[in-house]
DNA sequence: TCCACCAACGTTTTT
DNA sequence: CGTTGGTGGA
């Protein structure tokens, strides 16, 4: 007799959500591995697993939850509320609300760091750097041990951090992996070292962690028995979603935590996994098991319940060339007529009017425009499709490339609040000095330097004569920072923004859009409690898009969603549209050196394919042109089909080419192309 | 310090 | 190609 609440699942995922739980005594706490395929209900069922936990009498503030994105981790805390209100009736949402550890694991980690900070002689001041940061960081020390005018050349502040970060992320010596993933660098392994130790003091001496810090000192911690047992203690269950795109130092952290297994469930597919840049390895969920003694129990969910027939046809073929496979095709009961469409068109430019064109129709025949995704490997690959939707009116919204953060003046505003939280941060106190008109690198850097050795900095630098030739500016600077410690939060930020307004005019001709942008941090920043937590969760989740790309749609509105794959990781649309699919887009060019690349890349086009419920298009343009003329030049490549749909899987497609042809006349030629240059003629009458 | 100039380089995906 | 970074002069 199954639970109410339990009745909507299948068999198998029931048998996920209930093992070792309440009557399922005999496995009770036993580690468990739910591999879960593309549309399998994956969410759904981890959703229910938690609720029956907490049904189950289990104290919802010692279930960790951990998910890939904050997107998720909400997406996840609202469904286990939906499915506690079935059993428990309204009172669950005391319960849910307790569910307070459910986040990101580099999330996760800032948290527990800041619980156990004074534990490990960290202070809980800290400040996170996002990537810029910490590539700004190196570049600092890039400079300090002269690295930078090396007679050959050596690797920029972005591929030093890349290799740090992998270094790290792996928990392999760096020598191996600059064999493995960097071999043009493997003659500097001497200077990198010099550089990662010289990297690590500065994070320190500034108070500083980076997003791999807050997983490897979570790492270390956890690393002394005591405190993994009382960390690991503070918690009942732990729960990982999408563990295929865990790296080493993550599953280090949770076998320290829960040595045994117990009371460990991880869920994932080897199929979907597509972060392998970031170090993570699909060795996890495949050693998992076995890491176990006795080994930890396997539930398949291979039933797909998202797309039909046709399109699983097709995203299996794709997948069944892969050189190595763990899990098994899906299946599904969706029977349908329309296999998915392979287009051919003739250029980016028409790739862009056939989707809008389908889109438009799809419109006619009832989907509204949020059932509907554009999908790519690339965030530039959409580029012509954003300038013909911008021209036809249709609102979308664009997930993955720049983020708002990124934008010179967020950045600015936010290293005022950054350095004021933090004054020994010295990529922020380096980055808002050199507004002030006088102040270079020199000048900054010596200032900082000077008040990072005083225990009160801010006091510091009140002392510090004004350097020559900034003015007033120098005392206004002085006054605002002082004054944000007495402005309390939000008003704080008003302080900073009327400091920098001024700044900004001088330094930018379109101050005005980007006012509106400030303005629109100061309202995100006001739905936060404090300055610190405004920082922190601002830097682990990045809102996606600026405001002065004109029109981000409202949220009651119908938009269209533009996405990179990796980004639409878990999502789902009744009408999916795949860019791009030829060879050098995906797999892309940079990803051919290695099968373990080419294969990632093929994992990839089968997450966009299983993104479908209904309809699924993918679009090959035939020429490219290439960059570097004018506007009427036709300089172009021609490329061809993406290699992950040989011909032997075309039987899957319906393969159509538009335009449909016009019944052409003899000697006619294509009709798109200038017959006959007025222009010129004109010109020429005068020559 | 700051600006103008030139040269070389790499070019994706994200917490 | 555009960007970044390094250089030299005011």
């Amino acid at each position: 007799m199954n639970p109410a609440h339990l009745e909507t699942l299948n068999e198998r995922q029931r048998s996920a959500v209930v093992h070792g739980i309440g009557s399922d005594a005999e496995n009770v706490n036993r580690p468990l591995l739910i591999i879960a395929g593309a549309g399998s209900g994956k969410t759904n069922t981890l959703a229910h697993r938690v609720a029956h936990l907490i049904v189950n009498g289990v104290d919802p503030r010692r279930i960790l939850l951990m998910t890939f994105s904050r997107r998720a981790a909400s997406e996840m805390s609202r469904r286990v509320e939906r499915i506690c209100r079935k059993v428990l009736g309204n009172d669950a949402g005391v319960l849910t609300d307790a569910l307070t550890w459910a986040g990101t694991f580099h999330g996760i980690g800032a948290r527990i760091l800041r619980d156990y900070a004074y534990e490990i002689g960290l202070d809980p001041g800290f400040t996170i750097h996002d990537r810029e940061d910490s590539a700004d960081l190196m570049n600092l020390m890039r400079h300090d041990l002269g690295l930078s005018k090396m007679e050959s050349r050596f690797p920029t502040k972005g591929t030093c951090l890349a290799i740090y970060s992998r270094t790290v992320n792996s928990e392999t010596p760096l020598g191996e992996v600059l064999r493995q993933a960097y071999p043009w660098c493997a003659t500097w392994e001497k200077e990198l070292k010099a550089l990662f130790s010289a990297y690590v003091e500065a994070k320190q001496a500034q108070n500083v962690l980076d997003y791999d810090d807050l997983l490897l000192y979570w790492a270390q911690t956890v690393g002394d028995p005591e405190l993994a047992a009382e960390i690991g203690g503070r918690f009942d269950h732990v729960l990982v979603d999408e563990y295929q795109d865990t790296n080493r130092l993550q599953s280090s952290i949770l076998m320290a935590m829960k040595p045994g297994g117990c009371g460990l469930t991880v869920v994932g597919d080897d199929a979907q996994s597509i972060y392998s840049f970031r170090a993570a390895t699909i060795r996890n969920i495949l050693d998992f098991p076995a890491s176990f003694d006795p080994p930890a129990d396997i539930i398949t969910l291979d039933r797909n319940y998202r797309s039909t027939q046709p399109i699983l046809a097709a995203a299996n073929g794709v997948i069944d060339l892969a050189r190595e496979r763990f899990t098994k095709n899906l299946w599904t009961e969706r029977q349908s007529e329309d296999r998915p469409r392979l287009v051919t068109v003739r250029d980016e430019a028409e790739q862009a009017n056939y989707i809008v064109e389908q889109i438009l129709e799809n419109r006619e025949r009832g989907l509204t425009l949020k059932d509907q995704a554009v999908l790519f490997r690339t965030s530039s690959h959409s580029g012509p499709l954003e300038i013909e939707l911008t021209r036809r009116n249709i609102p979308f919204v664009k997930f993955g490339g720049l983020k708002f953060l990124d934008a010179a003046h967020v950045k600015d505003l936010l290293a005022a609040l950054r350095f004021a939280q933090n004054p020994r941060d010295k990529v922020a106190g380096f980055r808002l000095m050199q507004l002030l008109p006088g102040v270079g690198p020199q000048t900054a850097s010596k200032i900082l330097d000077a008040i990072a050795a005083d225990p009160h900095p801010l006091a510091a630098l009140a002392e510090i004569p004004p350097p020559p030739r900034t003015g007033d500016d120098w005392g206004k600077f002085v006054d605002m920072l002082s004054e944000m410690g007495r402005g309390g939060w939000p008003g704080e930020i008003e302080i900073a923004r009327l400091w920098y307004e001024p700044h900004l005019d001088r330094l930018h001709d379109d101050a005005e859009t980007r006012k509106a942008d400030l303005l629109q941090l100061g309202q995100i920043a006001s739905g936060y409690g404090s300055r610190e937590r405004f920082l922190t969760e601002l830097t682990l989740d990045p809102p996606d898009a600026t405001s002065d790309q004109a029109g981000v749609p409202l949220l009651d509105e119908d938009y269209l969603i533009l996405s990179t794959i990796h980004s639409a990781k878990g999502q789902e649309w009744k009408s999916v549209f795949m860019l791009n699919c030829v060879d050098g887009c995906i797999p892309s060019d940079l990803s051919v050196g290695t099968t373990a690349e080419i294969e990632e890349e093929r994992r990839l086009l089968y997450v966009a394919m299983t993104r479908a419920k209904d309809s699924l298009h993918l679009t090959v343009p035939q020429r490219f042109f290439t960059y570097g003329q004018n506007a009427q030049g036709d300089r172009h490549v021609y490329a061809a089909r993406t290699r992950f749909i040989p011909a032997t899987l075309l039987q899957f497609f319906e393969t159509a080419t538009w335009p449909v042809a016009q019944p052409s006349a003899p000697g006619t030629r294509d009709a798109r192309q200038i017959r006959l240059d007025v222009g010129a003629r004109m010109r020429g009458m005068w020559n």
